[in-house]
DNA sequence: TATAAAGTTTAGCCATGGCTAAACTGAAAA
DNA sequence: TTTTCAGTTTAGCCATGGCTAAACTTTATA
């Protein structure tokens, strides 16, 4: 098993991948220094989980995909685990996952998900992936760039900022919820959508983080 | 909130005191060399969780033992709620929530002491201490102690020892099942009990390991 | 095209928590 | 009382994974 830090490493490259990351990304994403990131990330590469171009930027070998996907595989069973057993609301899910995932033996992983009924999405409406890296499929696109007057139908939502989870939660809008985009503001981008008749202003920056599906 | 290895030379001073415990045997407890256990209980008397004699042993301060208990209400709770939820073995509980513990936030330790109605005893029978290090009373004694033909309830079984934990689920031995002790081997010490209409004998080293109750 | 700025890497430091080998203590045996 | 020896401590090493400061690339700007 590998050490908490280098866990950390792949399931950061594997978020901000499949393209070339560069060190200074990958450091503010973790919150350490760029020199530390230069110092693991060679480490990472003789282990052969990344591939590393100097001053270009790292990116995952397929084993180093594989560990990563392992990694999101504990992480969104155990946030689907905890949700459904003590209903833990969903902005405390992802903290709590993000220290467990790393003490989560294989037998353990295998007996939540059987006891889950091997679900396929996680409770943000996230991609669960399988045992063997298989990351279910998944058409979902940007809320930001769908058409007007359609209903679409909420899919994914972001986990990790607890600030654009609380705003979320209390505007209504989570995996499940149908809306529609009623106008678009061109200047900024924002949009005025329909939420169960209700009237919700959501920015493009969080419009771009919340992916829906489109009915045919 | 402390490292692992420190919550681990706790929770073991804990578990072998309350007596001073010497450098070699916390070693062999946490398997580790005794020269790591000297360099870390100094730092530990340092932080003012361990009182240490050179030469003569150490042993938790109030402060050490508060956070001793809190591991092992840590421990014993996840123990609880992996039984329940999961239904896992007996024997697989220990392992898994030696991980699990140093990774469980005050947050997650609350909902899962409230989930499962407060607790007081885990699935090994042993006490879980409570939110402040309250240890819940206890008046079970060694069954290597117990008088013959007197009718005994299991209260604890020891959970860190594979061998003798399938030893006794094999031979039906865990919390609330009823024995009584029908002779026993002026020898060796080993008892021949009478379970559930079975006979069945336990040796002295695991018989000082259970511990159990006298109807009054 | 030369230079400035932004990003990356290197060098060298630190704390943590292991290890081995050697020195030291204290209690029991001679 | 002296010696022995088991147990403990010290000294010094190593890997991990952070950090800062300085050197180096690359890219963009003048």
């Amino acid at each position: 098993m590998y050490s908490v830090a280098i866990e950390d490493y792949l399931k950061s490259l594997w978020k901000l991948g499949p393209k070339d990351v560069g060190t200074q990304e990958l450091a503010s994403h973790l919150d350490v220094k760029p020199a530390s990131v230069t110092k693991m990330v060679l480490r990472l590469t003789e282990m052969g989980l990344v591939d590393h171009t100097p001053y270009k930027g790292a990116s995952l070998t397929r084993q180093g995909e594989l560990e990563a996907l392992s990694v999101v595989r504990r992480h969104r069973l155990l946030e689907t685990f905890l949700s459904q057993t003590l209903g833990l609301g969903r902005d405390q899910l992802h903290a709590e996952a993000e220290r467990l995932e790393h003490a989560l033996s294989k037998e353990l992983e295998d007996a939540i998900a059987n006891y889950l009924g091997n679900p396929v999405r996680d409770p943000h409406g996230h991609p669960i992936p399988g045992p063997n890296g298989e990351l279910p499929g998944g058409f979902d696109i940007p809320l930001s760039d769908c058409p007007l007057n359609k209903s679409l139908t909420v899919m994914q939502i972001p986990d990790y900022d607890s600030l654009v989870s609380s705003w979320l939660e209390t505007n209504g809008i989570f995996p499940g919820v149908k809306l529609i985009i009623e106008s678009r503001d061109d200047f900024d981008g924002g949009i005025n959508c329909k939420i169960d008749n209700n009237e919700v202003r959501i920015s493009s920056s969080i419009a771009s983080l919340v992916k829906v599906s489109q009915e045919d």
